[in-house]
DNA sequence: GATACTATGCTAATTTTTTGGCAGGATGCT
DNA sequence: AGCATCCTGCCAAAAAATTAGCATAGTATC
């Protein structure tokens, strides 16, 4: 149960690609790296990643693909909890007006109407 | 311009409490820190974290209040792009999806109605 | 004004992180 | 088979982060 807060600086930006691009080879990671390192660096954070537990490797033919551990939907939560507590005083509300006011402009008419139905339910289901 | 994922792992603890207190003391930082270090360590981090541009301190009496550079609103804001993009490919729609699933029983039927009219308003100024 | 407390500034040492080098094995191509 | 390429594993050096120690100054309390 490492809380994003224990990684370091290279170990969390590793394990953010991963959940950006589901999983990847080493040299993908290299690649989306900033400031990327050689690739031996690279391996050695993922040894140690895995070590900790944070994620594991498969085989892929001829190479590692490398998947964290704990699945998207849960890290999403996390996410999200941490950033409701550290930025929103523990405000869901305040969060979701946030993004609506930040990107509002470029979502479509149906990912609003979506929402809408979703904030609905939400109403119907709290009574 | 240090993006968060710059920062070291201490660094983004202090600055994590600083977004959530608004500003503190350096003692009040270290009462915060897991895993707590000496008071001598917490006032280290804070200089560089000063030197590096990411706080300020100012005069309260007797000691020093620490306040991060970036306003509150600008760091929730870099906080949920970073979020959208690692966690929800980019899309706003699903990261508030996920946050009314996940807090929406916790959720006030004010607050619904309240997001509910932020979603309206958001879909009539598309238009 | 002496004492205790808490603050700051600076610095040096320790620990962790980050990195590259090198050897060996598999794959693929000619 | 021979050669080039890309992968892995391990290890050790280099760099950065993290920590504590110590000297000093301000405040308050008695």
């Amino acid at each position: 149960m490492p809380a994003a807060t224990h990684l370091s600086r290279r170990e969390r930006q590793i394990m953010d690609i991963l959940y950006r691009l589901g999983s990847a080879t080493a040299a993908e990671i290299k690649e989306n790296l900033p400031d990327a390192p050689s690739y031996s660096a690279v391996r050695s954070l993922l040894r140690i990643l895995e070590d900790k537990g944070h994620l594991r490797h498969q085989y892929d033919g001829p190479r590692y693909i490398f998947t964290p551990i704990v699945s998207r939907p849960a890290a999403q939560k996390s996410a999200l909890r941490q950033i409701v507590r550290t930025f929103f005083d523990g405000s869901a509300t305040q969060a979701v007006a946030a993004l609506l006011d930040m990107s509002a402009r470029d979502l479509s008419d149906e990912e609003l109407q979506q929402l809408g139905k979703l904030v609905d339910q939400a109403r119907r289901e709290g009574k």
